[in-house]
DNA sequence: GGGAATTGATATC
DNA sequence: TTCCAGATATCAATTCCC
């Protein structure tokens, strides 16, 4: 039971004794509730290696299988090839919010200085040495290195020199890919077939420039691929450069002895399975690919293979809207009922308040706990409409608790909003299905489409307790914004947004505003209840109604007691630059 | 049986 | 002194439903 839990890394740059940096971790860290759950996924990880090998003893075995398996990998690798006509670089600060905080902190350069709060962000290269790296926590840090300074993090700064960064770097490729604030991938062929210079001479020359706009250092790869250009990177750190040439040979070469854990999207847990099952290097891999066939799934195998033979993306994708906005937060563990609630109406807030701010809605929403035992768990609940209000998020969430039926203490809970849509958008389809009501009822014709009729209104009467109860507070959550008069019930699914799923096709949609057109005639509006004469221009009824919108808004927050809290505390300033930092694109998404 | 939805695990910065 | 984050994504396994 001695066995570490974290294989440490003592080559990477700036640390040494490998050897007492473990001891002193482990010593700090034995005992702890952490340590403990993360022994016991360190079990579930050796179960899953001895599975694995036994699954590889019966294929060793089996010749005709394993005939079969090695053509298969044969004529895989006769198929690819390594495409080295692109020229991609990867362009990485060295340990950036450090570095930042350093140029308003000059006297603390040749101090151990780590960024971050609980958990360390970055540690210059003087906390390194005492084996002080991102992602562990802070008291930890202490105990390697008592000396240790701990600045908070300023996303704001960082942020402002990210941008002189991206700004120097888009001179060369205006699609550039950027993972984080310090990180960027460069496709350079266009602009090297252009200009005729040295991939290395011009990068080394992107170099000084962003030295020179920012004071500080950047390392970079070069290589014919995103990958190969990242691992590149990563060879000379810091404030280096590593080429790798554009031949199938070069890139094979400087595979060949990389551990497997180099490669991104392995992480401590493959790493574990793998170096496991002794495939330690990319060439491990490579020859013995058969195998790897056997014990992955294909997706997973894929990945692996291809990227140990060199093989990965070099042309950029086209970015991809969000799909979730979540908010989490960890305290001291908390146990009670009320706690639990207090917690989510607090989450809720803020991520409503996100959620605004990007001016999305969303209609799944997901519970996210962490026992204090660090085990984490979660429950999801599909929502009969969008919304991004706090209340509302507030009552599903829990509702999700509920089902969750928590018995033990948690030490973090949050929520994750997904199946997003625009805010907008969706505002408008509701005014385009309130017109289509009313001028059904003006025709004298049955609704094509309402909002409970919705396909993902998944609350149907079956007897589901579970789902009788959603309805119940679905039904408890209208009354803050609903009345029973048809007009505020049209205003609320402005408000709150109404299922998309639910909306008549665009075809239909065309239609009625085609009839609309040939027959124009006044309305009432939805919200003030005053007939408009809109003479057959739609943008006049449009701006009454934004204008109706926006005053109903501030009536209904006024209107009801709770929530005022919700509004005042809406107005505080959220620092969004934080959130925005920490989303990073998947970087080999084929 | 197969697709969709839900839950859990893993990874990245 | 205290004692291991937060946001987001993808993939896989499991469960649900037609």
């Amino acid at each position: 039971m001695n066995e570490p839990i974290f294989h440490y890394y003592g080559n990477k740059a700036g640390v040494e004794g490998a050897d007492q940096i473990k001891q002193v971790i482990d010593d700090a860290t034995r005992g702890s509730e952490y340590y403990k759950r993360q022994q016991e996924k360190r079990q579930q990880v050796l179960q899953k290696v001895n599975k694995m090998q036994m699954e590889l003893e019966n294929y060793n075995k089996n010749e005709q299988k394993k005939k079969e398996i090695k053509e298969i990998i044969q004529n895989k690798v006769k198929e690819f090839q390594i495409n080295t006509d692109r020229i991609w670089a990867h362009f990485d600060m060295d340990m950036f919010y450090v570095a930042c905080e350093l140029l308003d902190k000059p006297e603390l350069k040749d101090k151990p200085v780590a960024v971050g709060q609980s958990i360390v962000s970055t540690a210059n290269y003087v906390a390194r040495k005492y084996g002080v790296r991102s992602a562990m926590p802070t008291f930890v840090a202490k105990k390697l290195c008592p000396d240790i300074i701990f600045i908070p993090c300023h996303f704001e700064k960082y942020k402002s020199v990210s941008n002189i960064f991206m700004t120097i770097l888009k001179k060369y490729d205006d699609n550039l890919e950027s993972m984080g604030l310090d990180e960027a991938n460069l496709d350079l062929t266009q602009y090297i077939n252009n200009s005729q210079e040295d991939p290395a001479i011009l990068c080394e020359n992107i170099r000084k420039d962003i030295f020179l706009a920012t004071q500080l250092t950047a390392s970079c790869g070069i290589g014919p691929n995103k990958m190969i250009a990242k691992l590149a990177s990563e060879i000379n750190k810091p404030n280096g450069m590593h080429v790798v040439q554009q031949t199938p040979t070069a890139v094979l070469n400087f595979l060949e002895k990389l551990p497997v854990r180099k490669i991104p999207g392995i992480g401590n847990i493959t790493e574990q399975i793998l170096t496991g099952l002794n495939f330690n290097t990319c060439k491990d891999v490579r020859d013995r690919a058969d195998q790897l066939y056997i014990i992955f799934t294909p997706k997973t195998f894929e990945y692996i293979f291809y990227s140990c033979w060199g093989v990965a993306r070099n042309y950029h994708v086209e970015f991809e809207d969000q799909h979730s906005i979540s908010c989490q937060r960890t305290f001291s563990s908390i146990s009670t009922q009320r706690e639990f609630e207090d917690k989510i109406d607090y989450i809720a807030d803020k991520l409503a308040e996100e959620m605004q701010s990007e001016e999305k809605v969303g209609n799944h929403l997901t519970l996210i706990i962490k026992t204090a035992k660090f085990e984490i768990r979660n429950k999801s609940l599909q929502l009969n409409q969008y919304t991004n209000q706090a209340k509302q998020i507030s009552i599903y969430g829990k509702q999700l608790l509920k089902i969750m039926q928590l018995d033990e203490p948690i030490r973090l809970l949050g929520l994750k909003m997904s199946s997003l849509a625009n805010e907008k958008q969706i505002q408008k389809q509701s005014i385009s299905t309130y017109f289509k009501r009313q001028y059904e009822k003006s025709v004298g014709q049955e609704n094509i489409a309402s909002v409970k009729g919705s396909k993902s209104h998944q609350i149907s009467e079956d007897n589901d307790s579970i789902n009788k109860e959603r309805l119940q507070q679905q039904e408890l959550s209208k009354p803050d914004i609903i009345s029973d008069d048809e007009a505020s019930s049209i205003s609320n699914q402005i408000l709150s947004g109404v299922n998309s799923k639910s909306h008549q096709s665009q075809a239909q949609q065309q239609q009625y505003l085609q009839k609309q057109q040939a027959q124009p005639k006044s309305f009432r509006c939805p919200i003030c209840n005053k007939e408009i004469d809109c003479k057959g221009n739609n943008t006049v009824l449009n701006k009454h109604i934004d204008r109706c919108i926006t005053q109903q808004n501030v009536i209904v927050e006024q209107s009801d007691e709770s929530n005022r809290n919700f509004s005042e505390q809406k107005k505080k300033v959220s620092s969004k630059i934080e959130s925005k930092a920490q989303k990073s694109l998947n970087f080999f998404k084929k």
